[in-house]
RNA sequence: GGCGCGGUCGCCAAGUGGUAAGGCAAAGGUCUGCAAAACCUUUAUCGGCAGUUCGAUUCUGCCCCGCGCCUCCA
């Protein structure tokens, strides 16, 4: 097997894979921030780092990862003031709708899922050993990082930081900072706002700071793997790594992994063009989890994807086309005897479907190599040349495929229904679905094809496609 | 202006210095009572110009176009 070759921010370049504990890779992961629901290019990111992980998990290493919930910021603050109930209750919902939602659409749970407001102590702590370095200053009872302390700031971005100035694009926060390059680490609070009363003084956490002391805490000083989108990576990762470098002198990440932007239609996603949406918009205008997770995953991560229309119809067929091979070969019956060029062609594939993820998560290769054998085995299907014992060695790779892609399980009704949302079309009973079968047989048996065919047609009309197989049973499904 | 990404078949998209994977769609066939599924066949010379080379879509330069970041943002 190739080495496992990542793209690292940091360098431009591809790198391997080299975690520091053998066997196990620790990956920090920029999770959401809930003052809202979480849209659809947030699950881009997830989606990229969820096929990471299972993907190394294929290759049989251990995977921790850590992924943070910013459960206290600016929009937190006022939302939840506005509302008027606590923080902590104001977040409470969007946790819950963000893991139904990662639920919904197969991502795994990370090994730490953490709340920024657990790990308040934790941030205090850090920044005391920045204060006892002398990295920080205080202002209106704020404290802020010294960039100028940290002489390779800009090294992730390539961002050159020196032709910033205060008052021209860059936001002074309302407070007084020395430079206007540096960056809060706690905020003192405005009157009336929530606040932590620590050995620091009072107020909140920068965004910044929760990420570095979270990612220390579970994983160590010098962390694997370090994912999100490209629009953190300045100025939120430039400042993780100032914090957590000058607070440790060691290197904070080895490999910086960053998501390219879901773009709509070819125009940025934002609340003002009227093209933000959720999972539970695209849900509910009757796009299914699979379909979503395949569009997601289908563009090779570092590049850019245009979510259109168009693209849910091509990867809802494609999903089926998935889907539908492995019901055959489990479906189907073949003579007996194993043909030895099916296993060879099958390793065939099993060898480009790992060479593709492991060349940069080249997800678009993966999926060739997998649709290359789809065509493949259903030709010696076709052709008789495929056998009984050829079949659970096919079904076999399909489920490794699929425990990195996560696609074939057809529970997407399931994961609708348990967000409360349900196609409207979907409107019959499985036992009133089972009744109009066996009529429709009936009919068939008496050869009265009209009678038949409507009855097909009023299943269709409810989202229910009726197949007939060659060994004369019939079997339905939700399309 | 700085940094970065991209422009490959109708759509999505891989890729290599020696004439271009895969998926979706379309058309025509095979199969089917009809369908569905599946299979077969058909459909590109890789934004433009110049250069390097025996040879470039793949390297270099310039240009054009699209997008992102540089301020909160996955």
């Amino acid at each position: 097997m190739s080495e496992i070759l990542l793209h690292n921010t940091l360098t431009n370049r591809i790198e391997p894979l080299a975690p520091i504990h053998p066997g196990e890779v620790r990956i920090y992961t920029c999770g959401p921030t809930v003052y809202s629901f979480a849209h659809i290019g947030n699950f881009r990111t997830f989606i990229f780092q969820d096929v990471l992980r299972r993907f190394f998990r294929l290759r049989g290493l251990r995977v921790l990862q850590v992924m943070n919930i910013t459960d206290v910021d600016d929009r937190i603050i006022n939302n939840a003031t506005a509302a008027g109930v606590p923080i902590r209750e104001y977040t409470e919902k969007y946790i819950k709708a963000f893991l139904e939602d990662i639920d919904a659409l197969h991502i795994e749970m990370p090994e730490e899922l953490v709340r920024a407001t657990d790990h308040i102590d934790d941030m205090v702590v850090l920044i005391e050993k920045l204060q006892a370095k002398g990295l920080t200053y205080q202002s209106d009872g704020s404290i802020y990082f010294r960039i100028a302390k940290f002489p390779s700031y800009g090294k992730l971005s390539k961002i050159d930081v020196s032709g910033m100035q205060a008052g021209a694009r860059v936001d002074v926060d309302q407070y007084e900072k020395d430079d206007a390059r540096d960056f809060a680490l706690w905020k003192s609070p405005k009157p009336g706002e929530h606040f932590w009363e620590t050995p620091i003084g009072r107020g909140r956490p920068g965004w910044h700071i929760e990420c570095s002391a979270m990612a220390m805490k579970y994983l160590g000083d010098t962390i694997d793997i370090h994912t999100g989108g490209v629009d953190l990576a300045f100025p939120h990762h430039e400042n993780e790594i100032a914090q957590s470098e000058s607070a440790t002198g060691k290197p904070f990440v080895r490999l910086w992994l960053h998501a390219e932007h879901l773009i709509i239609n070819g125009q940025k996603m934002s609340k003002s063009l009227g093209n933000f949406y959720t999972l539970r918009d695209l849900f509910a205008k009757g796009s299914k989890p699979s379909t979503i997770r395949f569009l997601l995953l289908s563009v090779p991560y570092r590049r850019q994807l245009n979510f259109t229309e168009d693209g849910l119809v091509q990867a809802k067929n494609s999903v089926e086309r998935l889907r539908n091979f492995v019901t055959r070969l489990k479906d189907e019956q073949f003579a007996a005897g194993s043909n030895p060029d099916i296993q060879k062609r099958i390793d065939k594939a099993e060898a480009d479907f790992d060479a593709g993820l492991a060349d940069d998560v080249n997800t678009a290769r993966a999926l060739a190599a997998i649709f290359d054998l789809v065509r493949d085995i259903n030709a010696s299907m076709d052709r008789r040349e495929f056998l009984q014992q050829d079949a659970p060695r096919a079904v076999a790779a399909m489920e490794k495929f699929d425990s990195v892609l996560a696609l074939l399980a057809d529970d997407d009704d399931e994961k609708l229904r348990g967000l409360g949302i349900a196609a409207a079309k979907q409107q019959l009973q499985p036992a009133q679905i089972e009744a109009l079968i066996e009529e429709r047989n009936a009919s068939r048996r008496r050869r009265d094809f009209k009678r038949s065919d409507e009855i097909r047609q009023q299943l269709s009309d409810s989202g229910i496609l009726v197949e007939d197989t060659k060994d004369g049973s019939v079997r339905w499904k939700y399309r």
